[in-house]
DNA sequence: GGCATCAGCGTACGCCGTACACCTTGGAGT
DNA sequence: ACTCCAAGGTGTACGGCGTACGCTGATGCC
């Protein structure tokens, strides 16, 4: 009986793991990125992926490191605010592509390899354009997640996508009709965002737009700071 | 046999559930706020708490309108920013003090009625201070969950206190050996940070202090945008 | 040829949310 | 006063989850 009935395939490893999990939560969600599911991928069982990872958190830990590494690199060129505003955009696309890092990264309780050479690079960013260790500092935390590109958004449809898989665009849903009367303010910013009355706060909004809004706020408030020599006076 | 041994307890109502709910995830964290935890606090059966709510979701987001009402009505006087910055100050006390509120919410996919009240209320804040709906609308979008006072740090102390409940401060841990050597530039903000090398970005940082810094960052930008009276170009 | 190592397997445990059928009770309608 | 029904609380059960633990069979080293 010569071989098995097939050929063993590549026989498993952290490597493959991994890949095999950002693919499933690219397609279904990390909602059904179980280890059973993720087993079943892979053709074994689920306690087999324990001799490659030592948990789910730990894989997901690994999976955020595979995916923090398509950040392009910092831009050389063009001074700080150029390359800090290049890298963000490049994080933010990539987790367009993967809808899910987001919450995996809020998972996870402590910062993993690849994220703090992100930000380590970035602050690196900084001081090379001049800023002090203090005002680097404090800089970072300020940006918070938005650094890694996250929408900062109190809801957005890509979380919901990366929950349970990329979904179709899905059109605004109408106003339930006693809305305009008990939250005026939104619905007539509703009205204006869209022309014809939509949704809340759904499509209407271009998010490419409100991102870059909001990071050119923080960044031009941020060259100012850093033009008039600010100090955290501690 | 006059009775049952005991009077039934008050008989439950969605209100002592929510209520209940509340207590758990302040006392144990949202992690330990299962159904059945829950019912063995009300002195019930898990399945009892589907008579008053829906599911685990539409209990969440009833606990979420419960906490949500505990955020200061806006002050009166003293201009938009003064009220603005009041109000998000007060709703970050109340999220400080339920630190499961923002993984709450983040689970949600669609605004509760008391986060619409709220944010309609802070938009009608802006409005009133001569924003036009258009500024208004985009600056929404630019502070996102800040608004609700949520942090928006990328690794979150207080995240991790919602999640298992409130803990002790615990001290910051040493940065291991080679920390200095892989991310020099998150070293020396650490080392300049606390005095003496302490954790990345545990303590040592003055979460109070940062918020406002972030926050003000914010606030003046959206001052001079209005000042100059901004619109957006589509 | 013997043996240790280790990748993969199978079973099992204790959690989770919740569907569904049942029982009990209190109040309304006659 | 009696009936009946709606609604609140119960019990059991299902399918999912992460993962502990012990086994098996192949591989590579002496």
């Amino acid at each position: 009986m010569a071989e098995q009935t097939e050929v063993r395939r590549t026989p498993l490893s952290r490597e493959r793991v991994l890949r095999a999990a950002v693919t499933l939560a690219d397609e279904a969600g990390i909602d059904s990125l179980s280890m059973r599911n993720l087993a079943q991928d892979l053709g074994v069982v689920p306690m087999a992926l324990y001799k490659h990872v030592a948990n789910k958190d730990e894989l997901v830990a690994g999976m955020i490191d595979v995916v923090v590494d398509e950040i392009d690199p910092p831009v050389a060129d063009g001074g700080w605010k150029h390359a800090v505003r290049e890298r963000i955009l490049s994080a933010r696309r990539v987790l367009q592509r993967h809808p899910w890092m987001s919450l995996a990264i809020e998972s996870q309780q402590t910062a993993t390899p690849g994220i703090l050479a992100y930000l380590d690079s970035m602050v690196g960013t900084f001081r090379g354009g001049g800023f002090s260790v203090d005002l680097a500092h404090h800089v970072m935390h300020a940006m918070g997640s938005r650094i890694l590109g996250f929408s900062q958004e109190l809801f957005d449809a890509a979380r919901k996508a990366g929950r349970s898989g990329a979904s179709s665009p899905e059109p605004p849903a109408a106003l339930p009709a006693q809305f305009a009367d008990r939250f005026p303010n939104l619905a007539e910013i509703a009205v204006v965002a869209s022309h014809d009355d939509a949704s809340v706060v759904g499509r209407g909004c271009d998010d490419q737009f409100e991102f870059e809004f909001a990071l050119d706020l923080l960044l031009e408030g941020i060259e100012r700071l850093h033009q008039q020599g600010w100090t955290s006076s501690r």
